[in-house]
DNA sequence: TCGATAGTTCGATGGTAATCGAACTATGGT
DNA sequence: ACCATAGTTCGATTACCATCGAACTATCGA
């Protein structure tokens, strides 16, 4: 009786709601992670921690999830993540492109 | 020796950031006030308390004016408040717009 | 089946933020 | 001067959040 891995909630473009999306954007490491994924089509958790323990990683990876900024897969024993670019733009149109536009 | 009400800081569009500002636009009181603000061109504080404590609308306008998105002046008894669009837009081009216009 | 790897979950800690009442300050009006 | 009004500041409480180590889970490879 083999059960696969747990896959992880990600709310619809209609659950999210803008002040978890800027709440979520609001952090240091979390913008960076976001800056990160979008010139890249994945990234693994791993890919992006800064020296920080994983723990803390995840963490902040289950907040953009949560928020609905981050869907995760899982390849083999790893976690591609991907930015939610069209659901973010069906929800928010022209809101991640806005914050991804300044410096 | 006549002191004038003590003013209050405002920060240069330089000395914003990102983080900042999308934190104090994640709550949802801050969130109705900045909205509110984007629809006249000023207001007093306890124009926008919806039944709530003046110490607690204080507090909100007191992290939008420390992120930088409000501005507060002295007339008379009252503070008249407004959206600091032209600055936000200098440092942050087109954030603020994308932010109002999402539902 | 035995590591090794990738990441999650748990629990604790420290820091920060929201909220409110109460006291205080400043201004205008009488 | 006195009072009312508008808002700030202070202090306390509560709740939440970021951070980290440690234990756990899942997958792959040997």
């Amino acid at each position: 009786m083999i059960r696969p891995m747990r896959a992880f909630k990600h709310p619809t473009p209609q659950e999210l709601t803008l002040e978890r999306v800027l709440y979520a954007l609001s952090d240091p490491v979390r913008l960076d992670i976001v800056r990160y994924l979008a010139n890249v089509p994945e990234a693994t958790c791993g890919e992006l921690d800064g020296g920080r323990p994983k723990s803390s990683m995840s963490h902040h990876f289950r907040v953009l999830r949560d928020a609905g900024l981050v869907h995760t897969r899982n390849v083999g024993t790893t976690h591609m993540n991907s930015l939610r670019r069209d659901e973010l733009e069906s929800r928010f149109p022209g809101l991640l492109a806005s914050v991804l536009s300044q410096r």
